[in-house]
RNA sequence: GGAGGGGUACCAAAGCGGUCAAAUGGGGCGGGCUGUAAACCCGUUGACUUCGGUCUUCGAAGGUUCGAAUCCUUCCCCCUCCA
């Protein structure tokens, strides 16, 4: 059988549930089409939870497809009640901007746009939405919608069950994506959008205005929620959330959170974010030991997204300081001025230096439960201070909190 | 509008005048075992400290008391039932 777009889609774990599969295979095999996803744009960078859909983007470019990337400029506004169970914090719109500036940077990142067929259409839709008008508005495009249904709607359904407001505002949210959606079929002959499975009643909402307003026949796609085989959420560093700009968190820091995921989920996550193409995945999974396909798995994610060097250079890192247990030259760096040292540093004040703490009592703490060390040895004494010749050659120090968390510091 | 119930740390949830910086569970962090995994076991989980203590915290503000998360007053918010 001929390879699509949905049929890959399908193998490597994207597909969860489409408005009609036969149809839109049909339609993507024998034409190029342009699909959409919206983003949200709380952040100033996007987390490993949208990366699902870039991906799902970057495989619209590998068919010869061509992405729209909607930043929801306009939506963000008013805020997606899909799946929260409370009215979230209202931004302000210069914020908002600001974090589309930098979201659209991690795009030019994943998308190609050598090519004019596929690359990457950029749209805002503060653009359409806040020139709405009210009754114009209320008359094209509310009439198509009823509150019967919308009230069927899981989003508005799950508030509603447990009391908690939904405010008139959130609840025109779903009428906002949907026209989202019937402008960008009006202007961009756009005809799919892709989103998560908390997205499903929003899209449907689309199509059906399309085929009202429009008369066009568009289509829905989703992808599953991706759970770890522990239950949770994935996204989690000891860092916290796995931001995909750089400077939220550094190369190293996100090759660390591929390199440790669970072993069960290292197959499927091949699958989902990288570029390997299937059987060589399926191949590998027999033969190759599961370090080491940890290992392939954060050098992928990681050049795709900080480029091959990054990767090399975070696995460089990582095995000088778990191996060799030396000082990899991407460890994070705090600088010290050498007359802050010259009477000493008391162990609190240098842990406390390197951020791995928060506070002297958890310093003292984690001493108590042998977490911290310094160039390797484990600190007993919480009273101890060190001097200028505690550092080594290049005048670096290495701190340690726990197995994971290394700072260097340096003499400057 | 009327009648009840409730707001406790990251979350859930006990406590209902001193022994409360606040039980317990989850989560987090650390240690052990390992493979930088999972599972399991152990420790830890407000801040500062000269390690004697000190300061701030139980929706908000006042008050009673030697002493309040606990009692009283007012206010704010949430829930249940009735209109």
């Amino acid at each position: 059988m001929q390879e699509t777009f949905l049929t890959e889609f399908q193998k490597r774990g994207y597909f969860n549930q489409c408005t009609d599969q036969s149809g839109l295979n049909e339609l993507m095999t024998q034409s190029k089409i342009k699909a959409y996803i919206g983003f949200d744009c709380t952040a100033p960078s996007l987390h490993v939870g949208s990366l699902m859909q870039i991906m799902c983007l970057r495989l619209l470019q590998k068919y010869g497809h061509q992405p729209i990337v909607l930043l929801g400029g306009g939506t963000t506004l008013i805020g997606d009640p899909s799946g929260k169970e409370e009215t979230r914090k209202i931004l302000d719109k210069k914020i908002i901007d600001k974090n589309i500036k930098s979201i659209e940077n991690i795009f030019k990142v994943f998308l190609k746009s050598k090519s004019s067929k596929t690359k990457p259409i950029f749209v805002n839709n503060y653009s359409w939405l806040s020139r709405l008008n009210y009754i114009g508005f209320l008359r094209e495009i509310g009439k198509h919608f009823t509150i019967n249904k919308m009230l069927t709607f899981d989003s508005v359904k799950l508030r509603l069950e447990r009391e908690q407001s939904l405010s008139y505002m959130e609840f025109n949210y779903m009428m906002l994506q949907a026209y989202d959606f019937y402008e960008l079929n009006k202007r961009h002959k756009c005809i799919l959008q892709i989103g998560g499975s908390d997205q499903w009643g929003n899209i449907v909402n689309g199509t059906d205005l399309i085929k009202r307003k429009n008369k066009k026949q568009a289509y829905g796609l989703t992808t599953p929620l991706i759970t770890l085989s522990s239950g949770t959420k994935m996204g989690k560093t000891e860092k916290g959330a796995v931001w995909l700009n750089k400077k939220m968190l550094s190369p190293y820091d996100y090759w660390q959170f591929w390199r440790n995921t669970d072993d069960k989920d290292v197959v499927n996550f091949l699958k989902l974010f990288t570029d390997l193409n299937i059987e060589k995945i399926d191949n590998l999974k027999n033969n190759q030991d599961i370090n080491e396909l940890k290992i392939l798995l954060a050098n992928e994610t990681t050049s795709m997204l900080h480029g091959s060097k990054a990767a090399k250079d975070s696995e460089a890192t990582a095995k000088k300081t778990f191996k060799d247990r030396s000082i990899g030259k991407d460890l994070p760096t705090i600088k010290i001025k050498k007359n802050e040292i010259t009477n000493g540093i008391n162990i609190l004040d240098l842990v406390l230096l390197t951020k791995l703490c928060s506070s002297k009592g958890e310093v003292r703490r984690v001493i108590k439960n042998s977490g911290i060390k310094i160039n390797n040895e484990t600190v007993v004494d919480e009273t101890k201070i060190f001097y200028e010749n505690n550092f080594d050659q290049n005048k670096s120090m290495k701190v340690s909190h726990g197995k994971k968390q290394h700072v260097i510091v340096k003499i400057i």
